[in-house]
DNA sequence: CCTACCGATCGGTAGG
DNA sequence: CCTACCGATCGGTAGG
């Protein structure tokens, strides 16, 4: 752990997110202390409240921007995509895409919904039941087209998104693939279990 | 929450793993007091550490016992299968099963390695790493082969097992599918991201 | 199995 | 940004 953080430092909201964000991805939300995030940046546990309003709110915000980003991916993704093979490809290429550039944030949403407070919780696991939906109707339509061939659409929907948050898991900007190309190979595989032909 | 316990309970260890392995897989481990699984139990907390040496030490037993479980699982499936096609769908479909049937403890694992103390945490993390490398090797005996054609084996291991972790999120034992039915429901769907013909 | 109690730490506030 | 401090709760122990 860096405990060279500057002794008077100049702390912004997004600064304390930022350490957030890796923190709760790396203890989880109740394994991580505010005393612990103040002292990253250098700073005491009081002087945090400058500039956010409870640790709940840092949480709150982190999983409420993620998931509409999700959906809002979602939403561009398939926009304006006639064929439904290609709109398949391209809400899972930017579903895994998000998982390679935004790590922790995802990690965090997979893990933390249950510590998020309502209404927040709710929203957030509506959002995440739309896009699971959403996926698996491309799926029902692909077979019902004969691009795919996979019935248990739900089944397949709930394992290529499983199948992204992976990436989040393991990917490192510094391995040997950029995050693109990862998001295009997991697209592929999560076509093939579809039942692409 | 149950809070109809009897009032002078007769608890064993295995009551109180039980009750842990339900509030830990909810509420993650640092989520979760002691307090609250001696409630559950009907017994004040102090009571717990007749059966119990430490929270801790709860953790610890599952996540030792699933992992081993895991490998052994692995290795079973494995054994006395001669075609790597059928190798890695016996592997797949063990631990796609091993999620129906073992939500609580799969949920667990995935979450709160980071949770774990040393020893016990590297010793966890070297048996996933291992079973997520025999996977690999699967893959590339089987692409080797003519079988599989996944030249990126060790981003589709990581896939394919992650794919069948989601398991553990959804399934239900009342619902209309059974465990051995969605295994090898998924077990198919992960021969595909492999790339088999 | 219980009551009584421990030191440590939690998120958060008062006041400057 | 700080020090001083709050009540609550944490995991765990003593002793019966």
């Amino acid at each position: 752990m860096n405990d060279a953080a500057p002794p008077r430092a100049t702390v912004s909201p997004q600064a304390v997110r930022e350490v957030a964000l890796t923190l709760f991805a790396e203890r989880g939300y109740h394994g991580t202390a505010l005393s612990e995030i103040a002292a990253e940046l250098g700073i005491r546990t009081p002087s945090l409240y400058n500039h956010i309003r409870s640790k709940q709110e840092l949480l709150h915000d982190i999983v409420i921007e993620t998931t509409t980003d999700v959906w809002a991916d979602y939403e561009r993704a398939v926009k304006d995509e006639p064929d439904v093979v290609a709109r398949l490809r391209s809400a899972t290429r930017v579903y895994a895409l998000r998982h390679a550039t935004h790590r922790r944030e995802a990690l965090i949403v997979n893990r933390e919904i249950a510590s998020l407070d309502d209404p927040a919780r709710s929203r957030a696991m509506q959002l995440r039941r739309c896009h699971a939906e959403a996926m698996k109707e491309l799926i029902d339509e692909g077979t019902k087209a004969g691009r795919f061939s996979e019935p248990a659409s739900t089944l397949a929907a709930f394992g290529i998104l499983e199948m992204c948050v992976s990436i989040a898991r393991w990917f490192r900007d510094d391995g040997p693939l950029s995050a693109e190309e990862v998001a295009a190979k997991y697209a592929e595989m999560c076509l093939r279990v579809a039942g692409a032909k």
